[in-house]
DNA sequence: AGTCTTTATCGCCAATTGACGATAAAGCCG
DNA sequence: CGGCTTTATCGTCAATTGGCGATAAAGACT
C-alpha cells in the first residue's frame, strides 16, 4: 500500500506561452463542481476516487468528464489502482498557479 | 483630469458560495485573450481603452465581448469618458482571488 | 448641422461545454 | 466461469462561447 498516489509525475503542459498556461488551469479551474473537487482533493491529501461522485450532486460521467478536465489542465493526476482511479492534486499546480498569476 | 479611473466600487459578485466566486473568476480568466488584456491593465496602472483593440490581434467587437466578460466577474471596471470607455483592474480583484485559491 | 471617432450591441455561425443515460472495459470476489 | 463494482467513453442534446461584420449610440470637432 502507498501513502500517496501519483506521486512523481510532471504533467503540467509545459510547451505553451504563460499566458496560454494561465488561462488553461484558470478555465479548468473556471467551474464549481472543478473547484469542489480540487478543494477536496486537497483536504484529503490523501486520494480519492468515486467517493467524489458521492460528493457532488452529479452523474457519474459527468464527474468523470471534470475529472478530465482537470487532469488534463495538469490540476489533479489519477492512478489506476485495481478497479478504481485514485486521484490526488498535482502537488506543484497551485504554487505554479499562483506563481504564474503574481507573473501577471 | 483624475488620474486614476473608477476607484471606488465594488463591483465583485459577492452574493454568492465561495466556490461560485472563485469559479466565476477563474473562468472569467481562461482565456488568453483575457489573461492579455488583465497584464496590460495590470503593467498600466492607469486605465486604457482602445489601446487593448491594437494590442490584441482580434476584432473590436470582440475585445468589447471579452472586456464585458471581464467587468461581469468582476475583474476590471469601466468608466464612460466622453466617447471613449476608460478601464482598470478591479484594485481588490488579485487579493480575492488569491484569498479564495488559498482557502481551498 | 454634419462628420468623424470610439465603443457597445446585435445577429449570425461554428465550435465547445455541460449534462445525462447507456455501454464498454477492467478488475475483484464468490 | 459468472457476476459485481468501478470508471471511462460514447452518443445525444441544449446551452454557451468565441469569433466576425454590421450597426447603433454617444461625444468630439469643424
Amino acid at each position: 500500500m502507498k501513502a500517496r498516489c501519483c506521486p512523481t509525475e510532471e504533467v503540467i503542459p509545459w510547451a505553451r506561452s504563460n499566458d496560454e498556461q494561465l488561462a488553461l488551469l484558470a478555465s479548468a479551474l473556471g467551474h464549481p463542481a472543478r473547484v469542489a473537487i480540487v478543494r477536496l482533493l486537497k483536504k484529503r491529501e490523501s486520494c480519492i476516487c468515486g467517493e467524489i461522485v458521492d460528493v457532488l450532486p452529479l452523474a457519474q460521467s459527468t464527474v468523470s468528464q471534470h475529472l478530465k478536465v482537470l487532469k488534463e489542465a495538469g490540476w489533479i493526476q489519477g492512478e489506476v489502482d485495481g478497479p478504481r482511479t485514485c486521484y490526488c492534486l498535482n502537488p506543484q499546480v497551485l504554487e505554479r498557479f499562483q506563481l504564474l498569476l503574481n507573473g501577471l
